[in-house]
DNA sequence: TCTTAATTCCAGTATTTCCTGAAACTGCGA
DNA sequence: TCGCAGTTTCAGGAAATACTGGAATTAAGA
């Protein structure tokens, strides 16, 4: 590893973060490289930075770009790919959530929904199922906000945010001051039409 | 594995689940086991229904006190540790938030804000500073976001939930129609005095 | 169409993580 | 203090995951 010394700590960090959240640590690293480098890197770059197989870069890069994290690039003149992450943290956040969601929260609320409709047999069937039937309602409940706050642009969202709690005094203040037709608690079901 | 069919598919898929967010998958299926039982399970108990091997029953049992996620219960007349999750699953949300939080995030934060302070000696190095700054304070303001909300109670944690996006136009609603003071942007730090 | 540089795939190997059985430990009741 | 039921620890084996080098593939330029 050819680094200076804090690119090469956070990128060390990085690997060691991501093994503990499902992606591998060649993955985090060659991720957290794209993302501190000011220029586009090619595979070679990225082979000569961090010392892995230059194959095992290729797969890394293949795994970034399945889950929409990275962008690709041409120089003129030059064949290679080169690749980038956004400059845009929030870009960055949003996509990560969104993948996540996409890939396991969504595919575990049908599974849960599925196995509380089932009949059940026994009497702890009927109980498992009324904590299952329980779980998958708290998931909707947090991906409907999640599916509604996402459409916020940053500024809003960062915004929102920073109020933190605060946002509860004023939802208070209204609820006591005023009479806002169409606020009410009753959100889209939202998942059907998108 | 010695259970009625709808909860071995769910103690199977909940083990699937956390092998990919870093939870072992016997762990998983432990806690699940647990979760959905309406009595407090002893670990033959656990041993019989999932057919693994005693220790690894109990070095499960173990890692989930270590995170808080399970309680232990004595009966009278019998000397063995029974388990159980709490049965509000708020509860359990909040919980697991906030041990991963506190084993991943805030440690994380810390090394961020080190590399983001040390002086830079190459101009590589100041571009990631940079990056690395930025990603530490978009991680600051979504847990000072969370460390707000965690104090509300359950009921409005949830319906704060339930209205999304329209937070936003209640706020912008209050911005045009009345002066409320103390209510700024400016969040308190939070992270010194709890 | 041929050459060449770049990329991807894949089979085997290495490494890490997980799981087990046996042995050590703990503390209650006699 | 001893015996025993229950629990925990740990070293070694098993399984899963990650990584590598080479071979196959692709595509651009001549």
């Amino acid at each position: 590893m050819n680094l200076p010394a804090t690119i090469q700590d956070f990128v060390l960090h990085f690997g060691e973060m991501g093994s503990r959240w499902g992606i591998n640590r060649t993955v985090g690293q060659i991720y957290a490289l794209l993302f501190v480098s000011a220029e586009p890197l090619n595979a070679d770059d990225i082979v000569e930075r961090l010392g892995f197989s230059r194959s095992n870069v290729s797969m890394g890069l293949k795994e970034l770009q399945a889950w929409n994290l990275v962008r690709m690039k041409h120089l003129p003149d030059d064949r290679r790919d080169y690749f980038t992450t956004p400059d845009d943290i929030w870009e960055i956040v949003r996509t990560l959530v969104e993948e996540r969601k996409k890939r396991e929260i969504d595919p575990t609320l049908s599974v849960l929904r599925e196995l509380a409709m089932r009949a059940p047999s026994t009497p702890a069937e009927t109980h498992a199922q009324s904590r299952i039937a329980e779980t998958a309602a708290v998931i909707e409940l947090v991906t409907g906000w999640y599916d509604d706050v996402k459409r916020l642009d940053t500024e809003r969202l960062a915004s929102l945010l920073a109020l933190g709690a605060k946002v509860q005094k004023v939802l208070e203040m209204k609820d006591r001051l005023t009479i806002l037709p169409g606020l009410g608690r009753s959100r889209a079901k939202s998942t059907s039409t998108e």
